[in-house]
DNA sequence: AAACTTAATCAATCTATATTGATATTATAG
DNA sequence: CTATAATATCAATATAGATTGATTAAGTTT
């Protein structure tokens, strides 16, 4: 008999499951997410931090941005990055179902 | 200041968290995590239920193994495998440390 | 031993995505 | 208005890893 997990219902979670994955799955993406875990920060403290270029980390950011687990407001010449917990708890609980913690 | 996770001693346990996330980011390994939760399994078992080319999943769970997510045992022609909770809990409990669940 | 079954391996290809370099955009300061 | 600073974008390249096809290996059956 076919396992929960491959039947279509499932499907669905294990992808989105998967996605969320593969975002955090990239060093410098799961560094960003635990250094704006305090305060919010400027991309250019988080890239002097990370010791990584400008412009990858500004791809970073908006990756975690494109799944709304970091949201950004503009303060004159700087951009500032903060964490959205609820949503990081939302897709972490959803993977530690499929985990079974 | 420089974030805790910047500093050597957290770089080392935020690779280790990468390396396991970037294993289970792949949807075919993650439900073969989940198909193995009950019981053991053969590949055959594993492959049908996925729907994949046998090579395909061999290859998936040679990574997994190679994580130590999970064991095999030969019996006759059919290799059969199972999920390595202790490993899998382990590795879950240090993710959430970072994403502070 | 020959035929067959199950699983693993290997090389080749395809695909996704990280990284880099150059440039554009936006805001501020002089 | 010009120069500078902070960030974003874009095209090009590099790299990792998934997928495929063919083959091998190991064990079973007849």
């Amino acid at each position: 008999m076919k396992p929960n997990c491959c039947k279509n219902k499932s499907e669905k979670k294990i992808k989105q499951a998967t996605e969320f994955l593969k975002i955090i799955s990239e060093e410098n993406r799961l560094k960003i997410l635990c250094i704006l875990r305090g305060d919010e920060k400027c991309v250019c403290e988080i890239w002097q931090f990370l010791n990584l270029p400008q412009n990858l980390v500004s791809h970073h950011l908006k990756v975690l941005k494109g799944f709304d687990l970091i949201s950004s407001k503009k303060e004159g010449l700087k951009v500032f990055y903060k964490l959205n917990q609820k949503t990081l708890v939302k897709h972490t609980e959803l993977l530690n179902k499929f985990l079974k913690i």
